[in-house]
DNA sequence: TTATTTTAAGACAAAAGAGTCTTATTAACT
DNA sequence: AGTTAATAAGACTCTTTTGTCTTAAAATAA
């Protein structure tokens, strides 16, 4: 895979918080039924996340979590890199350590181009833009229910 | 990771096996002792590759394994399928199932553009390809050791 | 025929990823 | 103060991936 599936639930999460704007905190039990996720899973997910300090939280009734900056302001590699870490960034097809212009294997030229594509798409993306066009053609982000379900 | 451990070891043996033509069967062993790889693991990992029809077997002493085609007939996009299946061709980012045209999530657009680069970086590159640069560049294949290493 | 060299097959073990559960801790409301 | 609603933290379990080991089968050569 890709991304691993606690980056997935990641990125989901984030888009039902980008979604909402954020003023309100939003608690991760209502996100985890709407997204169907396991609520202790997701929280341990999204703890990563307020770690990194792209998320803040808030204990307690009317508690929960929100996004830190506007939506348009964090890229999707955000959510990635606080997860996943850099290595979609710098690892190697062949999965040499340390493969890069000096020492590189025979896929490294092609391949780091490739995985610059994937990059940029990563980082041209922000958050806002894509919860925008996903409540306004409705799109899915559970097995089957689409962005109408994230509101009340 | 993109690709599965099992699909870096069964591309690095069949660079391995391009680089050398496919007159002679070589030897597992031989194979794994030059690559770094367990030998058993290997061996699982290249049954695979012969039940799939890219590789022959032939057992007793003289034996081994060789491509069934000439490598510059076998882009690593059909090592790839044999071992880690059609996922990247088809999986959704955000991990839902059955994700296309019809039924979108919000990354799909952008990402099925970026993973038809990978498809095509994959399509196009052939084993004989990378192995003749390898050799000519003496590029790596194993953690410090280059397609040198591969030779008697 | 017997010993040797090789792949084939499958049981087993270790490590990593994914998911669950329990017990704090914090904040609001009555 | 006490109850309730929420996150924090960490132990624990399940599953998948990765890796090891043993035995069988096939081919060669003495």
């Amino acid at each position: 895979m890709l991304l691993s599936k606690s980056c997935i639930y990641g990125l989901r999460a984030s888009l039902y918080l980008a979604s909402h704007g954020n003023e309100n905190y939003i608690p991760i039990r209502k996100m985890s039924d709407r997204l169907e996720i396991s609520f202790h899973f997701l929280t341990k997910i999204l703890q990563q996340l307020t770690a990194e300090g792209i998320l803040e939280s808030f204990k307690g009734p009317n508690g929960g979590v929100r996004l830190t900056k506007p939506g348009d302001q964090i890229p999707i590699m955000e959510i990635v890199l606080a997860i996943d870490g850099h290595y979609l960034l710098t690892e190697c097809a062949l999965g040499l350590p340390g493969c890069g212009i000096k020492k590189p294997c025979p896929l490294h030229d092609k391949w780091a181009e490739t995985r610059d594509s994937i990059k940029e798409m990563f980082e041209n993306t922000t958050l806002t833009e894509l919860a925008k066009k996903g409540k306004e053609e409705n799109l899915r982000l559970t097995e089957d229910g689409g962005f109408d379900l994230l509101f009340d």
